[in-house]
RNA sequence: GGUCAGUUCGUCUAGGGGUUAGGACACAAGGUUUUCAUCCUUGCAACAGGGGUUCGAUUCCCCUACUGACUACCA
């Protein structure tokens, strides 16, 4: 079997969409189970709609992923080859010319303007074997005619030429075997003289053959114009190391029907992009999963599982294991609705296996963020017992602010239902035991409070609850006896002291 | 309009001629807890419709419906 290569080939035409994504992905998995390389090609053949901060948008995205390319635009490479097709022009041309040698392709001189006339003139019109015989072309026209308009400076494309009747067999390594006749197809441009570059068409085959591809795998979007390519192919002589096809599914919007775009992100509130956009045109910035704080590795798991499963009952995959057990012939044939739940709860699982230490580092950030001096010893306590309560490291900011300010409200409805005439008092026999506790951690406070209670016959609920409005600020949250020993006796006490003189009934 | 493809719980999916159609997310209930979460347990919930073939179809075939992609001098 030949050495897999295969590529991701997107356009610089803005950020990198998730479904692009999970095709580089799947691209990924599938070179490193077969020990291949990963190239990454930037298709660039459309000037018009090149965006300036796109390209380094993708190489950042993989980058903060973890998807390492092998070959690509941006890794340098002695032979001094290009993976940017803008730079690689002057080769498409000289492919387009071996077509029009062969008569395998034609010059055209009809502008896009007289093809939009043409259009609205006949019903369903194509510019292929039923009507380039009306078209002004090096087909109807004589080789000094053409010679003639292109010594003018006549503007021209390079059409391929599909003759109709044929069946073209793709054998898709997700779809199956899809056949599709020529008769459908048109004579496509592959190439224009205006800015001297190909089509899609014409450099995706072209790069593909002399990078020595051997599968692509790319979104089903894809697979309408895949006889043309195979045409190519075969029109080129390729046809014997012509890579194999596998077409995937498409992501669909998480309610109703269609495509997963851009503004679904923003309208339900998720990110569609690996990292936050910032637009050099609109100036907008659109979210993205980095910022919102998706571990790259939950991510990547969900994309995963999202249209491929291992046939077992297993979710949980590392980068290693997804190499290890994907499968192309376990992609599903239809389209994956995006459910950001499912998200959410990869990264929560993830989360779980972080260290508290590496979790500190980032909390500390936020912190730091909010004017918060604390140690790292300390947030490592707090991430300890708040982080199986949390999805993101964002979360915890909600979930742990009263380790770091002390609160300045407290919830009435708690008051209401806990808070009694006596409360004050008790509360200052409960700042009796804490200060005499010997040593002071949670266990201790646990027994000498709990004792009190017990030997008192107080109400546990009420005196637990009144006790952590004191130190918390509402009745939610870890362990109170925890909450005690990390606060230390002195801020204990001063919480509860300062709540008795600000709580009235 | 044409071509191609797809259709199993709300979502991601497993399965496949005979199954109580399995799992996960979400949701609900119960348990645990001083509280809120977590966690555990349980529950809810699906083969698009119609024809065949067959002893038997969700599974194979056909039709219909629906959905999607494509139908650019965009990728």
């Amino acid at each position: 079997m030949r050495p897999v290569r295969v590529r991701f080939a997107p356009s610089p035409t803005g950020p990198l969409h998730i479904g692009g994504v999970r095709t580089a992905l799947y691209n990924y998995l599938f070179a490193k189970q077969h020990q291949g390389k990963l190239l990454l090609r930037i298709e660039d053949t459309d000037s018009t709609r090149f965006v300036a901060n796109a390209e380094q948008y993708i190489i950042d995205a993989f980058q903060w992923l973890g998807i390492p390319f092998d070959e690509g635009v941006h890794i340098p490479n002695e032979e001094g080859i290009s993976y940017r097709q803008s730079e690689r022009k002057t080769l498409y041309k000289k492919y387009a010319q071996e077509l029009l040698q062969k008569k395998l392709a034609y010059i055209a001189f009809d502008t896009p303007e007289e093809i939009e006339v043409k259009k609205h003139e006949v019903a369903n019109f194509q510019y292929d074997a039923s009507t380039r015989h009306q078209m002004k072309n090096s087909m109807t026209l004589t080789d000094s005619e053409v010679q003639t308009l292109i010594n003018k400076g006549e503007q021209y494309v390079i059409r391929v030429r599909i003759e109709p009747g044929e069946d073209i067999n793709i054998q898709d390594l997700i779809c199956g075997n899809v056949v599709i006749n020529t008769s459908i197809l048109d004579d496509k441009v592959l190439w224009k003289s205006s800015d001297q570059l190909p089509t899609y068409h014409l450099a995706n085959v072209v790069d593909d053959h002399l990078m020595n591809i051997s599968h692509v795998i790319r979104g089903s979007e894809w697979l309408p114009s895949t006889p043309l390519h195979i045409l190519l192919y075969r029109y080129l002589s390729w046809k014997d190391t012509m890579p194999q096809f596998a077409h995937l599914p498409l992501l669909l919007k998480p309610e109703g029907n269609g495509k997963l775009s851009k503004r679904d992100g923003d309208r339900l509130g998720f990110p569609v992009f690996p990292l936050e956009w910032h637009d050099p045109l609109t100036k907008e910035i659109i979210s993205g999963y980095r910022e919102k704080g998706y571990f790259p590795e939950a991510l990547i798991n969900f994309l995963a599982l999202l249209g491929w499963n291992p046939g077992t009952e297993q979710e949980l995959f590392s980068l290693d294991e997804l190499i290890l057990h994907f499968s192309l012939d376990r992609v599903s044939k239809s389209g994956a609705k995006f459910d950001f739940e499912k998200a959410k709860w990869f990264n929560h699982k993830y989360l779980q296996t972080i260290s508290n230490a590496e979790l500190a580092d980032k909390y500390l950030r936020i912190l730091q963020s909010k004017n918060i001096v604390s140690s790292k010893d300390y947030v490592e306590k707090v991430v300890a017992i708040i982080k199986e309560r949390a999805n993101f490291v964002e979360d915890f900011w909600d979930t742990s602010a009263f380790f770091f300010t002390r609160p300045l409200t407290y919830d009435e409805t708690v008051i209401k239902k806990r808070w009694k005439e006596n409360t004050p008092e008790q509360l200052q026999i409960i700042i009796g035991l804490l200060q005499s506790i010997q040593p002071y951690n949670a266990l201790k406070a646990h027994d000498a409070i709990m004792q009190y209670i017990t030997d008192n016959s107080l109400n546990t609920a009420q005196i637990m609850n009144c006790l952590r409005l004191c130190l918390v600020g509402y009745a939610k949250g870890p362990d109170l006896f925890t909450i005690i020993e990390l606060l230390g006796v002195n801020e204990s006490v001063e919480r509860i002291n300062i709540a008795i003189n600000k709580i009235k009934i």
